[in-house]
DNA sequence: TAAAAGAGAATGAACGTTCACTTTTATTTG
DNA sequence: CAAATAAAAGTGAACGTTCATTCTCTTTTA
């Protein structure tokens, strides 16, 4: 039983790997459940004993990849934290994570700018963003942060990493301590009051 | 001679235009030719006289779509604007086209984040934005902007507009004319010295 | 030995593109 | 200026391929 249930979970993390780096490069559409079963080293058959579907299969890689974000953005975070530390600290762990997971940061971004992913599977992703909305709620009431919509702060503090990414593994710019740092600045005077 | 033309260039028009309906609809690969064809009311073999094939199409209406994006930013534009009106003008300008040509804007972002354009047109479609460059390249000289790269500058000032244009169209988010001021401070914050 | 997991081949639908033909436009000629 | 004809633009149907999904059979696990 146990080593049975290993084996799936394998099987089922090799498939959402697979899907990750082949949509990455070809879309999602141009990315045949046949290429996706040999970069998985499974026949194609066996997807479907994982996955409904193929649109099934890419929600729930969209959902499992979203979770590993917010999971790995809050790692560490502390409710005690001021808002200053604790937005510092979110937004370089959310950096770090657009730089070394860069795989799965792509993936989410196609997802977000295209129609690939169903609308409760969005859905489903956005709620595990709570403690940032939380940090900014307290940032606003401490008079810290400007009193603006959340979609405002995230728009001008945390998106602008995805078009650095993107410009980064396209090879057109290189993300550097320095570009790091002087990114952070910038995030945080687009926000701070 | 004459009438003959025309026509030419309504059919043309028509094609580009359907594929950025469909195309935002339904992304790339999921838009057929037969259903272009049917919107724009011609025959599908009727693209293929004025496209070599699927991906002509699609890589001339992305640079059609920037170069009208392009036009659009820097109209009425003047070098001889002060650094911070220059940039004013232009944000606002981007901001208008983002919300009023928001099916166009859409498609730019969906190009800009999948590999569905191949890379001598996304070079062709960066081109255009000269001006800009220019502007914070004198800003920087005067010491109003952030001695920092072009991305980061582009990153914090003018991409997150298209976050929230995409979060608008959803229907998550509604922009009017206080956000937009709200997203101008935020953008000039961002990137002022 | 029963059940679950997995495989490869088969199936049927959808698609990009081409083909053979028709209609429209332009040019030539008596 | 017509009538005749060449050229261009446009079309619907057909072709060959690809793909998601399923079917039947085999292997592994309990």
């Amino acid at each position: 039983m146990m080593a049975k249930l290993q084996k799936s979970i394998d099987k089922r993390n090799a498939l959402i790997n697979a899907t990750i780096a082949l949509v990455n490069n070809n879309g999602f559409h141009a990315t045949p459940m046949s290429k996706i079963a040999k970069m998985a080293n499974v026949s194609p058959a066996t997807i479907y004993l994982y996955f409904e579907n193929k649109q099934d299969l890419v929600n729930k890689t969209y959902i499992d990849v979203k979770a590993q974000y917010t999971a790995y953005a809050f790692a560490n975070f502390d409710e005690s934290m001021s808002v200053e530390q604790g937005f510092e600290h979110i937004w370089k762990r959310i950096a770090d994570f657009k730089l070394n997971e860069s795989e799965s940061a792509m993936f989410l971004s196609q997802c977000d700018n295209t129609p690939i992913i169903d609308e409760p599977s969005l859905q489903e992703g956005i709620k595990h963003l709570q403690p940032l909305l939380d940090l900014w709620e307290r940032g606003k009431q401490e008079g810290l942060i400007k009193p603006i919509s959340d979609y405002l702060l995230y728009a001008y503090a945390i998106n602008p990493l995805s078009f650095l990414m993107i410009a980064q593994k396209r090879g057109t710019f290189k993300l550097d301590q320095k570009q790091i740092e002087e990114a952070y600045e910038a995030a945080w005077s687009s926000i701070k009051n």
